[in-house]
RNA sequence: GCCCCCAUCGUCCAGCGGUCUAGGACGCCGGCCUUUCAAGCCGGUAACACGGGUUCGAAUCCCGUUGGGGGCACCA
C-alpha cells in the first residue's frame, strides 16, 4: 500500500524551522515511496489562527519545494482539509463513542479540576482527571441538564504499545493517560480528537511528527481503535534546539523560517540543511542533492538524538550552493535584491553591468543579501567612506602621490578595460616600487569607499571612466 | 512530583561486537595562494558522560547513576 503522510501545522504563528523539517521528513517519506504527501489545516484554536499565519506557512512549504498532492489549497477526496470546516464530523465521533460507552459525560467544572489537580500535585499524586465522573449511570448523565464536556474512557488497567519507526518500542500503561476531554463542554472538537479523527478519515497511514507528541500518541491510537480504524505507523522526531541547547528562540537563532529566507539562504541550502539535521543519506556526504534525498530517505535512519540548529553551518553550506548557481540563475535571484536596496530600478545597461561583475561577487558571498552592499558602489553617484577603511589606508604616505599618479595614467588610458586598467596600474606600481597592498587599497578605497570590496580593477571596468576619474579627483581633494 | 525519550569532537552526522591508535562536515587555529575580502588548497585542534555487568573481545548489548529534553490542560 501506498503511504499516506501529512503535515498539520496549526495557523497560529510563522512557520517554524522544527514544522518544516517535519514537513520534509513527510515530504521524502511520501516521495521515496511514492506516497501521498498532503497537507491540512489544525485550526481548532480560532482565537489563535490568523489568515497571515496560515499564508505564510503555505508559502513557506512551497518555498521550500515541498508540493503536496493533496489538502489546503489543491484539494482531493477527502474535503475539506480544514479542521474548523469538519466540526460537525468530530461532534459525530464523539456521539457515537457515547452511545458505545467508549466516552461518557464530565461535569465537573474547570474551576474544581483545576482545585483539584493543584491538590494532586501538591500531594505528589498524577495531576490529571480522576475519572469521577465515569462512575455516573449513561442514563442519570443523559438526563442531566448542566454543562459537561466529553471525556473519553481509557480502558484501564491496559497498556498501550506500539512500534515507533524511529525510536522503536514504545509502551505507556493506561495507569499515566487520564481520560482526556475530546469535546468541550462548548462542543468543539480538542486536538487529541480532531487529529485522530483526520488521521482515520484521511486514510493516514503514518504519522511522522515532533517527539513533543510521542507521550498523547496512545491517545491517538486509543481513538484511532475505537473508531475502528486501520492501525497507523508513528514516527517521532527529536525536537530541534538553539545555540544554547535551549529552545530555539528569536535571540538565538529565529524560529520562523521566513526569517532565513529574508536574509538570503536559499532554499536548496536549507533543505540541504534540514534533511542532514537528523538524518544521513549513509555516506559521509555534506552537499546532498534533492533527488539523492528522495532516492534514500528512510525513516528508520532518522537520528534519536535532539539536534541543534547552527546557523554558521546552514550559511557556509548556503555559500556552496550560491556558488554552484549558474551565472544567470544567480542574476536573476540578485537583481530584485540590488534594486531594493537602491530603490530604483535598474536600465539595461546597468543590468548588463551588475551582470559582469555578478560571478566576482558569487565566488564570495554566503548570502544572497550581502550582493546588494557589495555593489552599491557601482550604481550610486557618491560613495560614503568607510570611516575604519578611511583610517587604515588614506593616512599613510604616500597615498596622495599614489591617488595623483592613478589619476593621470588613467586618464589618458586608451581603452577602459579590465586588462589595460591592470597593466597601467601595475605599470605605476613598478614604477613606484610599492606593494601591490600599498599602491592598489587607496584606489579601492577612493573608489568603493571601503577596504574591502570586489576584485579591483574588474571594479574600476565595471563602474567606468567618468565615475572612476571623479571619485580619484574627490579623494585627490579631500586629502 | 509522576511518566516518557535521549546521551560519539563546541555543533551536525558516520559507527549498528573485533577492521576504532573512532571517520566526514561546520566552526576554530596555522600555512599556501593573493590587489582587499572571500573562495580554493594543505595541515592541526577536538568526542565514545560516569559506574557496573554480559562477552575471548565493547563506542556498539543489559542495568544503574548523572545530565539534557519532552509530556502530564475543556492549548495545539
Amino acid at each position: 500500500m501506498k503511504p499516506r503522510v501529512r503535515i498539520a501545522p496549526s495557523p497560529t504563528g510563522f512557520l517554524h524551522v522544527g514544522v518544516g523539517r517535519t514537513a520534509l521528513y513527510n515530504w521524502l517519506f511520501a516521495r521515496r515511496h511514492g506516497g501521498t504527501f498532503i497537507v491540512r489545516s489544525d485550526d481548532t484554536d480560532l482565537e489563535r489562527s490568523s489568515d497571515e499565519y496560515a499564508e505564510d506557512i503555505l508559502e513557506g512549504l512551497r518555498w521550500l519545494g515541498l508540493d503536496w498532492d493533496e489538502g489546503v489549497e489543491v484539494g482531493g477526496p477527502h474535503e475539506p482539509y480544514r479542521q474548523s470546516l469538519r466540526l460537525d464530523r468530530y461532534r459525530e465521533v464523539a456521539e457515537g463513542f457515547l452511545g458505545e460507552g467508549k466516552a461518557y459525560r464530565c461535569f465537573c467544572t474547570p474551576a474544581e479540576l483545576e482545585k483539584r489537580r493543584e491538590a494532586a500535585m501538591a500531594e505528589g499524586r498524577p495531576p490529571g482527571y480522576d475519572g469521577r465522573c465515569r462512575a455516573i449511570p449513561a442514563e442519570e448523565a443523559a438526563a442531566r441538564t448542566d454543562p459537561f464536556s466529553t471525556r473519553f474512557a481509557v480502558p484501564r488497567p491496559g497498556e498501550t504499545v506500539f512500534a515507533d519507526l524511529v525510536r522503536g518500542e514504545v509502551r505507556i500503561d493506561h495507569g499515566n493517560i487520564d481520560d482526556f476531554v475530546i469535546l468541550r463542554s462548548d462542543g468543539s472538537p480538542t486536538y487529541q480528537l480532531a487529529s485522530s479523527v483526520d488521521d482515520v478519515d484521511f486514510e493516514i497511514t503514518h504519522v511522522v511528527r515532533g517527539e513533543d507528541l510521542l507521550s498523547s500518541t496512545p491517545k491517538h491510537i486509543l481513538i484511532g481503535e475505537a473508531m475502528g480504524g486501520p492501525p497507523i505507523a508513528y514516527a517521532h522526531l527529536s525536537l530541534l534546539f538553539g545555540p544554547d541547547g535551549k529552545k530555539l528562540s528569536k535571540r538565538h537563532g529565529d524560529t520562523a523560517l521566513r526569517a532565513y529566507r529574508e536574509r538570503g539562504i536559499l532554499p536548496e541550502a536549507m533543505v540541504n540543511y534540514l534533511a542532514l539535521l537528523g538524518w544521513s543519506p549513509g555516506e559521509d556526504e555534506t552537499i546532498v542533492p534533492r533527488q539523492v534525498m528522495q532516492d534514500r530517505f528512510d525513516l528508520g535512519a532518522v537520528s534519536r538524538n535532539p539536534a541543534i540548529f547552527d546557523a554558521a553551518k546552514l550559511e557556509w553550506m548556503n555559500g556552496v550552493y550560491i556558488r554552484n548557481l549558474e551565472a544567470a540563475d544567480f542574476l536573476e535571484r540578485t537583481l530584485p535584491l540590488v534594486e531594493e536596496d537602491l530603490g530604483r530600478e535598474l536600465d539595461g545597461a546597468e543590468v548588463a553591468r551588475l551582470a559582469g561583475v555578478a560571478p566576482l561577487i558569487q565566488e564570495r558571498a554566503r548570502l544572497l543579501t550581502e550582493v546588494p552592499e557589495q555593489v552599491r558602489f557601482l550604481f550610486v553617484d557618491e560613495v560614503p567612506y568607510d570611516e575604519a577603511s578611511w583610517n587604515k589606508v588614506m593616512k599613510t604616505e604616500g597615498v596622495g602621490e599614489v591617488i595623483a599618479s592613478a589619476l593621470d595614467r588613467l586618464t589618458v588610458l586608451p581603452e577602459w578595460t579590465t586588462a589595460a586598467i591592470e597593466e597601467t596600474l601595475r605599470a605605476m606600481l613598478e614604477e613606484k616600487e610599492l606593494s601591490a597592498r600599498k599602491g592598489l587599497q587607496p584606489i579601492r578605497v577612493a573608489v568603493s569607499g571601503s577596504s574591502v570590496s570586489p576584485p579591483l580593477f574588474e571594479s574600476l571596468e565595471s563602474l567606468g571612466r567618468t565615475r572612476t576619474l571623479a571619485r580619484l579627483a574627490g579623494v585627490a581633494a579631500r586629502l
